[in-house]
DNA sequence: TAATAGATTTAGAATGGTTCCAAACTATGA
DNA sequence: TCATAGTTTGGAACCATTCTAAATCTATTA
């Protein structure tokens, strides 16, 4: 997942939206650092916008699916790889990280007949302890 | 899982809490419907204890063990199951259902292995329509 | 290039869930 | 019954997010 404005232009042109300095911007600003980064962490990146213009941007990344947003105790974060895979969280720090794998067939299968949902997408959390906190004392 | 009093008495008396009406009486509104009720939802159930009483109460219940915060889009949702299970949630009203089923040891491990994080518990929410937004017009 | 229509940006106000606070109260053990 | 540490309470405070309406801009057509 590499930051391919081209990527971006051809989201927008394909979904007949203007492209903007501010899309282009925030755009830029969610891939200065890996990482599940939130609307204030963003707007720090790029002050000159308002924080408004931020939150339009995000919310139409997301209805692209450029970027999917996870709602976390009190904070939204966004995660700006869209492929599916597990977030590992620590209890500690509360840093994210991204581990490429899905549950498997099977377990769909038994969860969408058990409930009788029309199941679309999963996302799995996993908390833990990060590398760097394991070695700390509680 | 059953709205068993003792069971609130032994883990209050377990950490040495006092047990309290304001405490009884909330653990009695989290039973007294199936599902994964809000703050304000519960507090709609015993109007006569004030919301901060409701949210104190929460927060102890949760370090206790006896409910699980569910922090969603702009609220938290507190699940009174604290077995482990897969939350099954619509897209389109936000119903949220159990599945009693866990990602398979092998998944935990890969997991595990790949992000260095000393792993806990999952949280796995399955995203989807339920039974009644499926026959619903888009 | 200029004009146009429709979308976007923007600052500030408003919203709403949640937390904080300090005073009054109470469950518990001695 | 008393003392005390913990709890309850109402209201204010907080803060992430959304809303609003006017100003501005993008893409397109002439």
């Amino acid at each position: 997942m590499v930051n391919d404005v081209e990527r971006l232009r051809e989201a927008l042109r394909a979904s007949g939206r203007p492209v903007t300095p501010q899309r282009l911007r925030v755009w830029e600003a969610l891939y200065v650092e890996r990482g599940h980064p939130t609307a204030a962490e963003l707007h720090a990146r790029c002050p000159e916008l308002p924080l408004a213009t931020v939150y339009n941007t995000l919310e139409l990344f997301t209805g692209l699916g450029l970027v999917i947003p996870l709602a976390l105790e009190g904070v939204v974060r966004y995660d700006a790889d869209p492929s599916e895979h597990v977030n590992v969280i620590c209890t500690r720090c509360g840093s994210v990280a991204d581990v490429a794998i899905l549950p498997p067939p099977a377990m769909r299968d038994w969860v969408q007949m058990e409930s009788g949902y029309q199941l679309s997408h999963p996302r799995l959390d996993w908390y833990g302890l990060c590398p760097d906190c394991q070695t700390l004392k509680p």
